[in-house]
DNA sequence: CTGTTAGCGCTTTCAC
DNA sequence: GTGAAAGCGCTAACAG
């Protein structure tokens, strides 16, 4: 019923080899010959089957993503960014959602993406050592998307966290700030390793820094984090200031909520967040950019290099990150 | 370097076909031989290429999805749905992102799905006749998700997107609001259908109900449409007491500058959105839930059995939605 | 420029 | 319970 080389070369009255040229390779093949294949082809319905051919070459066409089972802004991005690069060249996606302990422990132990795809992208995975090692017998190349240790890794591209947290932190300090909070969530950890990083990179820099008082706070995935906030926030005689989260849409409750509670933003608390996502602009957030749709078009072209046994000229790349300043962030009341 | 079948049987002394066996038909192999066999695949770190045995069934173990290039939280929630059946299955998505006119004209043109993918889903996509037609011609089962006419698809799920806006459009009235707005934007109108299908909807049953009066107002995209709404509520003598955004998302502006502007929700204004997505609960967005994960995974257990030749019992699927009755919607001003 | 042929890794009859 | 062998659709030598 689908049509393969075969018929097209019966119908045509020509080789298969005529055929598979006249797609692959079509200038070894004469104008008047092509031109028959392709009418031929054409009448038959037929196209090339990549998965004929890949497989031919030992290649299975799918890039495994190794992910958290959520797609949130930024994995979104992630996903969109690959896609474009990848999905041209022929290839696909195979998504594998790591959702908690058990899904990661089956899949290292597992590796079902084993001889079913050409490279594996970890994108926002706080992976171990064995686990990268793990990863290494599948014999394919590696590459991270925001991941914390690049050993292990034939590439990585990534923002530099420590240092977009301490961006955040200098701009509040210069504001006037003198006592911030960080807010994130604490379960993510071991999935996002960036939350691990934006936190420390915060806690040092405070530390350092004459006269300034670095809050962490911590709430529990699911946990109401604005009331645990502002709990911290009203429950202290000398409550910060303002405010870092480790993700922008966090920042939408506290827009939301802070009227009720009589503190207006920004003069009486300053909000800053990470991402410089889609309402970001809207809500007038001051955030750190990034931008990982192009970081994951430059990890995917990578990955495609490395398929080729080309080895990237620099292969672990620092993603530039932007301070963008905007309304939710002012001097402190005094 | 990378095992396979011809490497373990030689390693186990068996024949391929033992091997192979081992794996497809355990039961069919003694005991001691497979064993044998697994011993010997554990050590040379194979394990089946389900590429090769897929290409052998003609099968290329990929399902085309076919929707709009960016990823909302509709296209999130689609995709993790499709991915959690799929994946488990062996499958994988192939995304066929559709950003404009050209890419569309492009993707029927070419089909360059054909012969790569086993089944063609198709999410919230105002696809014509003839585009439908040409899908047919691939050959392999096609699944609607949110599309607009079933004519040509072999399964489809979506909510009743007429049914849903007029839920809203009661509960308003039921409120006591007789001055009512749509918001919608008018050139997402050629992917997405469901835009379309609400808003008459909408303009229906104002038109029909007694001294009710409904005001679509149409963005363009990118425009202001908080700007674009305001300008009508406030330059109008009897100006709506409600209004109906296309989807909850567009709802965050409104709470965010309606303050600036004087009006208080809902004392002022009600708003009542689409989707109770992520943020509508706490933003107390009164809203119509749908479950778009679900209504995937729906479809990808339809396409799963259309491709191996069973038709579904009931392949034409309304999934239900349902009222969220939270704080932004209240009786009108009087 | 074109045809013949081997073979990719696997599954699957068909024999034994 | 196991092995031998054919063949899926294609590409790539190799010959002509």
């Amino acid at each position: 019923m689908r049509a393969s080389v075969n018929d097209v070369a019966r119908e045509a009255g020509v080789s298969v080899s005529t055929v598979s040229r006249t797609f692959t390779r079509p200038e070894l093949v004469s104008e008047r010959t092509r031109t028959k294949v392709l009418k031929v082809a054409d009448e038959l319905n037929f196209s090339v089957s990549r998965s004929a051919g890949a497989f031919k070459n030992g290649q299975t066409l799918r890039i495994a993503l190794v992910t958290g089972g959520h797609i949130d802004w930024f994995s979104a991005r992630i996903f969109e960014g690959l896609n474009s690069v990848l999905h041209e060249t022929g290839y696909d996606l195979s998504l594998y959602a790591i959702d908690n302990d058990d899904d990661r422990a089956r899949f290292f132990d597992q590796l079902p993406a084993n001889r079913n795809a050409d490279a594996i992208i970890v994108s926002s995975f706080d992976i171990t050592e064995q686990e990268s090692e793990r990863l290494r017998t599948m014999g394919i190349p590696v590459v991270g998307i925001n991941i914390a240790a690049t050993t292990g890794f034939d590439a990585s591209v990534g923002i530099d966290d420590t240092a977009a947290s301490q961006i955040l932190v200098r701009h509040l300090v210069a504001l006037g700030h003198r006592r911030i909070a960080y807010l994130y969530e604490r379960s993510i950890s071991p999935l996002r390793f960036s939350s691990y990083r934006r936190v420390t990179g915060f806690t040092e820099l405070c530390d350092e820094l004459d006269s300034v008082t670095g809050t962490p706070i911590a709430v529990e995935h699911g946990d109401d984090f604005v009331n645990a906030a502002f709990t911290t926030l009203l429950s202290r005689p000398d409550p910060p200031t303002a405010i870092c989260v480790h993700q922008d849409s966090w920042a939408i409750p506290f827009f939301l909520r802070a009227r009720r509670y009589g503190i207006h933003i920004p003069d009486d608390l300053s909000i800053v967040g990470f991402d410089d996502s889609d309402f970001a602009a809207e809500a007038g957030l001051t955030t750190i950019r990034q931008r990982p749709r192009e970081m994951a078009q430059l990890a995917a072209r990578m990955a495609l290099d490395l398929i080729d046994g080309k080895t990237p000229a620099e292969p672990h790349v620092t993603a530039p990150v932007q301070l963008v300043l905007r309304d939710s962030a002012a001097a402190p009341p005094r």
